[in-house]
This record gives C-alpha cells, structure tokens and sequence, in this order.
DNA sequence: TTTTTGGATGTAATCCATTACATTCGTAAT
DNA sequence: ATTACGAATGTAATGGATTACATCCAAAAA
C-alpha cells in the first residue's frame, strides 16, 4: 500500500493515526522492507564499490576506513574487493556498477587506466584514489608524490650519506616513477651521481624488501642508506639487514613511506613520509558521493600534505 | 523480452540463429543487463556480508581475503562492515540481511549474541568466525582456544618462567576467557599461584599492549615473561619493554597470538600461537555458501588447528 | 493429407517499493 | 447551506529481468 511506503519514508502527509495504526500493523507482522524492490525503483544501489590491491596492506586497511566512515555517514555501503592488481578482475568488478549493482567507484589500485577502461562520452562516477594516471580525466586524491620521495632523500643527504639505494615497485604504477624522479632529483641536487645497481623494482611484500636488500648487501659496493617507497618493503629491509648483523641506522639507514602505524613499532622506529591515509579515503568518498549527487558537477583532483617523520631507523 | 533473458542465461532452448542475432543486438546498443531489475526477481542479492570489529588489525584482513576467494569463486561479492563492537552498529548492518541486501553473514564480532539477535525460529544464514556464544545454536568456525593458550604458556613454563603475566582483552569475549582459563591451566598443572596484579584487560591496540607492559614493569615485583591474546598487543608490549631498557627474551620473554605476518617481521622475531586465519576465512564462506544452497541442512561448528611458533622473543 | 509432437518464441504475470495522479473527506469561506 | 480548497488516502503505473504458460511452426507419424 502506497500509505506504508510513505509511513516509512516520513513523507509528512500521513496522519498521526494512520501513521499509528501503520506502524502497530508493521509491528504485527514483523515486516522487513524489501530494499531489492526500492532499489529497482529508485534505481540506486546504495554501494559504493572500493577496489584495493590487497587488503592485507595496513596502508590500504586504513583508507578504507575513511572511505567508509564517511560512506556511512552518507548511507551507503561499500563493497570492498581485491583486484591483486589484476586488470580483468578489475574489468568485471566495474561490471558492478554497469549492472547497477553499486553507484560508483574509488579506485586505488595502480594497474588500470580508467579514462580507457570507462571508454569516451561516458560519465561514470570513479574516483581514484593514491594512483592515478598522468593526464587522467577522472578526478582524484593523492599527495605530492615527487616532492615527498625528494625530501626523505634530501633528509638521507643531509645526514651525511651518499651512498642511497632504492627499493621500488613496479615503474608501470605512476607513483613509482614519481617517487623515482624525486629520488633523482635530490641525488641531482646534491652531486650524487645516480647507481643502476642501487635501484630495485618488486612489489610490496615484507619478503620483497628482505630480499632486496639482501641484494644490495651481497653487492660489492653496498649503500649506506635505503629509500623504500612503502613500509612494508622498509620492514622487509629493516629485516633483511639484521640478518646480516648490520645496524640502523649505524651501518644502513632506512626510509619508508606511508606511515603504516607499524611503522613506530618497529625495532628500529621507523623514519618514513606520511600520508594522510585516512584522510585521503575520507575526500575520496566526499568526492564520489558528491558527484553521484551533481553527475554533471566537474570534480578537482586533490593534492593532500604528506609529512616526513623522522625516527630511529635513520637517526640513532 | 524473453528471449534475450534466455539469451544472456544461456538457455538451451535457444536457436543459434536466434542467439546470435540477440548477441549482436546488445553489442549494438551497447545493452547492460540491470541487476536490480533480476535480483528482485529472483529475489537474491549475491551479497554476503561481513562483520569485522575493525579493518586495521592483519588477523581479520587475512581472514577476510579467505572469505573473498572463496565468495569470489561460487559468484558472491562480499559487503564488508566495521562494526568497532559497537551492538547497534552490528543490528543496523544486520538490517541489511533482513531488507535482502545480503543473502548471509560472517560475523568476527566477539560483541553480538547473535542467537539473541536473530530470536527464535528465524533461520537466518549466520557463520560465527573465530568468536562465538557458548551453547550457540549458530554454526562457527574457530580453534581450540584454551588448548592454544595452555600450550603457548606451558611453553614459557618450560623455559623456567615462574613469574608469567597475561595481557587479555575484554572478559566478555569467549575468547578471552577460554585463553584465560587455558592460562590458568598451566599454572595450575606446574603448581603456579595466580597473581591478579598479572593479569590486564584491554583492547586489542598496539598501544593498549604498550601500556599494559609499562604496567607491569611499574611493578615491585615484575613478571620475567608475558603472554598476550594478541601479536598487536605483543607488539605494543615488545615496544613497552624496550622502552625501559630491558631486553626480550633475556629479561622478559613474549609470546603472542595470531602469526599475523608482521609477528615475523619484529625485532626480535615474535614466538606465536599461528591461526590459520586464511583457512578460517574460506571455511566460513564454504559454510556460509552451503547455507544458502540447502538452507534446511543443519551446520557443524569447525575447529581449525592451531600451532605454537617459537620465535626470538621467547628463544634468544 | 491430417494429426501429433516437441522445440522455439512470444505474452503476460510476477517480484516489491515508489510515486504521479485520482479520489475522498473535512473544514473554512462565501 | 453550498462551494472551494487542501490535506489525507487510495489506485495504478512503473522500474527490469525472470518464467509459467500460451502459441506457433516444422518435422515426424498416421
């Protein structure tokens, strides 16, 4: 009956005796809305659909939470689903939200090229979040990427080293090549003339950090500092260079990048750029909802202040 | 029309002919079926829900990717909520079963009775994981609690530990009290008195760990070893202890609970009782699938195996 | 040739809540 | 007392896919 529906919308033209006599039959009959019903009609699915590369990434874990804290505030669920930065996965979740089955979309995972993926004319409501593509014309949230790899390395010249390897992860992921063009651009600066072999590509597990410093150290000419561009490669580091007896930062230093709050638990604490990961997934989601109510509205990316936090692993 | 649902549901009683003109139809106006429209209908939403008590701990991102492969694979997506332990939150995103936007729950929260929840004679799909009522009708899926913590302290009692503290959290949680109970076991098999001054309630945060060992070592009489319910709270008392100058396992030795993966990643390496929490995470989504499959099968509980990791922090 | 049979296709009801529009009723204005 | 108006309620269309059932047609059987 039309008068139940607008009993539970609060539509203020039922009566309060109808609305009692509603509410006291609902009461009654332990009646559950049917949301697949109201969905089709209003033809909203209330979701927000979030794509990560892994969830097991405490960085990720704590966007997420922003994104979700301000999806509820706003009604709406999220949906959360991990692409292992796998660009047919990625194909079939955006299939969510073709079908209707979510509102739209925040991305974060750096394998996929949305402007292509959504195809020209259309206007799908995406947000990307941390990564992005160069030229995008989808709207996103992310922090100074150059900038903020320059000033951990600039802060590892400054404290005498330069001797600085890098651990990296994929060059495809845009924030990779910032990161490095940062990294150069404070060894540039300094006269610190820049060592192939100081450089490693791999993905962010703990494991690929270890070993990748266990290459550096097994190298002839070994550095005397380390720029990792997450945490979680640091930690590997910090790891991998304990195996070997060496101290931090006595014998290597250690930079991460996230500020994962694993970060200040570790033995050495460690120095790192913070990002403002709550933060970053709470605009993520202010901007996706806002363009889900205003489609037409043009959204500005966002540059957030990321933070150089300086602890044990590179100050004794 | 009816056909082209044929089509797209690959009936068999469609011609070719027929087939591929439908086919070449959709590719022409670009057709996008709409899952509202089909999930009324069939009144499914192919949604499975997920209550975690927060994102940030690994234990439950591990768990949760378990459960997403598994969803993945029999064609359910999973709606992750956080519920922060907080009843009404949990009742509110329960609300999401009974409106039919998710077909079945996981829930990881220790906070909810969901037999009260759910009240009699509903058959709601609900799948406990790791925490669970006693004498709960509701299937789960977990370990043996109070074996896993027996064993990890008769561990240390057979290092020589005498003086063993217990950093817990909160009472109400089954867990808690089974590993309690499991604590008290060993110290009472090696004729051990226990000490109420040893033993703290908290939450499950680094810094709550942290605190708790900044406790213990205010003490008059310290304790030489510590068992903690979980690697987080490990965790914070591994950086507790540091902070005063004490060396684990020399003067303190710690044992945790998880095998989250950074437990391995710590200096010193932590000693752990290993959940298989990825098992976990599948097992539950298979009962849970199962459920919805034949919903009048009754459901046997699971419990996992566990097994005590011996690390650095208890072995020097 | 006529009838039967079964496969392919079309028609229309259905799932459930929302909402434009129609109707009713009570009250205020004339 | 009668009209007019607005508030409250009811009626019916709507959204999109599924599916029971009806219809159609061609090939096989009589």
């Amino acid at each position: 009956m039309a008068t139940v529906s607008r009993v539970l919308n609060k539509h203020p033209s039922v009566s309060l005796k109808t609305r009692l006599k509603v509410e006291s039959v609902i009461q009654r009959l332990q009646y559950e809305p049917n949301m697949l019903g109201r969905n089709l009609r209003i033809s909203q699915s209330r979701m927000l659909l979030i794509l990560v590369p892994s969830i097991s990434n405490p960085f990720y874990s704590k966007i997420v939470q922003g994104i979700e804290d301000v999806a509820r505030k706003h009604n709406y669920n999220i949906l959360l689903c991990t692409t292992d930065t796998d660009i047919e996965r990625e194909k079939i979740y955006f299939d969510l939200v073709k079908h209707k089955l979510a509102d739209g979309v925040i991305s974060m995972d750096p394998a996929v090229d949305w402007d292509d993926l959504i195809g020209e004319g259309r206007n799908y409501p995406v947000i990307q979040c941390c990564e992005y593509s160069e030229n995008s014309q989808i709207p996103y949230v992310s922090i100074d990427n150059r900038m903020a790899a320059y000033k951990a390395v600039k802060h590892l010249i400054t404290l005498g080293h330069r001797k600085i390897a890098m651990i990296n992860s994929d060059p495809r992921f845009l924030y990779a090549r910032l990161r490095k063009e940062g990294y150069l651009k404070a060894l540039e600066e300094y006269g610190i003339p820049y060592r192939e072999e100081w450089s490693i590509h791999t993905d962010l597990g703990f494991e690929s950090g270890q070993r990748a410093m266990r290459a550096f150290l097994a190298q002839e000419d070994k550095p005397t500092a380390v720029f990792c561009v997450s945490d979680t490669l640091a930690i590997g580091a910090l790891k991998g260079i304990k195996e070997e007896g060496l101290r931090v930062p006595q014998d290597i230093a250690v930079v991460g990048f996230d500020n994962i709050q694993f970060a200040s638990m570790m033995n050495p604490t460690l120095t790192t750029v913070a990002q403002p990961m709550y933060e970053m997934g709470c605009e993520a989601a202010r901007m996706l909802i806002h363009k889900l109510n205003h489609p037409d509205d043009p959204l500005r990316s966002v540059i957030l202040d990321h933070e150089l936090i300086i602890r044990e692993s590179t100050m004794g």
